[in-house]
DNA sequence: TAAAATGTCTGACTAAAGTCAGGGAGTGCA
DNA sequence: TGCACTCCCTGACTTTAGTCAGACATTTTA
């Protein structure tokens, strides 16, 4: 453990003094770099100042200020969009804040090109993959795992991508009639719907019911597909459990189509093993059991 | 070259705003997040200021403030040390500025393990070896390739790494006697000696000299085993051509013993084809030459 | 040995980043 | 309608980070 926390260490040192250095000379020019940072923010299609704030992280006061330098600079406008809440402002780029914007994007690929070229063309390709990796772990690993209302927008969204996905994937198409009282099958404490956080947003789920006395089963075991092979899904599945042993449940059962291999697969790795039918799901075509000891 | 640029700045993104807010969380907690990297730099063994300010590259006054100000909490001191240039301030850490480092070690190791763990084992160990390619690679892109003089010593502390290795891999030992006339030939406009630099040190260099009319030599090419297999020595090589075709040379020989593998395998990657002795160097079992059209 | 260069320090300054309190306008609910 | 709340704004601050000029001691070079 010691050596791979200092490889880590090794890792910020290095990746945030060469950033750190090329960011400020390409990107900070004539400017501060807090504000061209807002300039990326508000882009070509513009935002809610609310949104850029939360975006960034900073201060209302802050982000207000160096909306009005922006301002100033005609370089971006604030209006009211008719519709919308009269509380919120909405940013956008004038025809000059674009061009800037385009500018900043230019340097930032010159600052790009600045570190692929030196290394040739193999090199540079061992670059990009290798930070393509780092840089996908790194947001899984910022994946946050919490219980959430099944009834709350964000369940309700994870729902309809999961039962989107499932209906293009089927052989013969999914109707994802829902009753009520499913979803109130996993609100605690008889049942919990868990949701996985990347940052604002909802990128994954899994719930757990009561099935029968000592038995619980899991529905609902979506990744968003940018998500996926991060080990997201293992996560989900290892609270779900937990959830269930908490619960004092001996065993867990899930059922699954045919053509979902990667969760097939997930099931068979962490221990579970095929059963008989426990329910009559028309699009199930294995039933898998876990026991929780 | 669209999508490549796309994936650095992805990464860029990503990995910036990961760090940067870890950064300030952990280690700028109670002091200014300058002030953490100056203990850290000053580290158990203590630093020169000279030193100091070179690395982390910053303003000589404002240094000597935070050290000051360390002073003042009782968590560095600086002392001339006897012996040394009287100009030359050494920093060394107090009793409690070194359980302040201690603290920061813990934290960063914090910081490590938020990344590590929620990845579980596997997508822990794929983060571990990604982020050191990506570390080692960045480095290797930092990398600048500059003449130099033969007789700087910097070129001196390359040549004794040199030959130092040379001594220990060489069946039979290696005597280095080495005529100032040679090191005179590798001067402009005849020759010419390019070092390698990571920032401020010097982890590579070759030599270019003539030979024959119209046919150069290369000599010294030396990469620092720490920078190994990331395109240094290519591009050492490649620059070193290239003086020689300014130089209107027809083509460049070299020489090389068998126990240097790595090299031979990028001479013949390079184009390099082998000739007949040119030399009667005791040391050399291969003789190289490229003609450069 | 004098002159030039180097290393460090201080004081005086600036720019950037960030915080906090309070106020006005708009929204939603009782 | 009144009240609590949200969103954004401004003004008044502080801290952090940095720059620059010059002073002084020491070392190197001519």
């Amino acid at each position: 453990m010691q050596t791979e926390l200092q490889q880590v260490r090794a890792f910020n040192r290095t990746v945030t003094q060469r950033l750190g250095v090329l960011n400020e000379r390409y990107l900070g020019r004539d400017r501060p770099l807090a504000e061209s940072r807002l300039l990326f923010e508000i882009g070509l299609k513009g935002a809610p100042v609310r949104e850029l704030r939360a975006r960034l992280g900073l201060d209302s006061g802050f982000v207000s200020r160096m909306l009005r330098a922006l301002e100033r600079k005609r370089l971006a406008t604030t209006l009211r969009r008719p519709g919308d809440d009269g509380r919120v402002r909405f940013a956008r780029l004038t025809r000059s804040g674009i061009a800037e914007l385009q500018r900043l994007n230019t340097l930032s690929d010159e600052l790009a090109r600045s570190m692929l070229t030196p290394l040739g063309k193999k090199g540079a390709q061992r670059l990009l993959s290798a930070m393509a990796e780092v840089e996908r772990l790194l947001r899984a690993s910022s994946v946050e795992v919490a219980p959430a209302d099944p009834l709350s927008p964000e369940a309700q969204q994870c729902r309809d991508q999961y039962f989107g996905e499932l209906a293009s994937r089927f052989r013969g198409g999914f109707d994802g009639g829902l009753e009520a009282a499913v979803l109130q099958s996993f609100v605690p404490p008889r049942g919990v719907l868990l949701i996985a956080w990347l940052f604002a947003e909802a990128i994954g789920c899994g719930a757990l019911r009561a099935l029968q006395p000592g038995i619980g089963e899991i529905r609902h075991l979506w990744i968003s597909p940018k998500m996926r092979g991060l080990g997201v899904g293992r996560r989900l599945l290892d609270e779900l459990e937990r959830a269930a042993r908490k619960r004092q449940l001996r065993a867990v059962r899930l059922d699954t189509n045919e053509s979902l291999d990667e969760a097939i697969g997930l099931y068979r790795a962490s221990g579970y093993r095929e059963i008989a039918p426990y329910n009559d799901n028309r699009y199930a075509h294995y039933w898998f059991e876990k026991s929780l000891s």
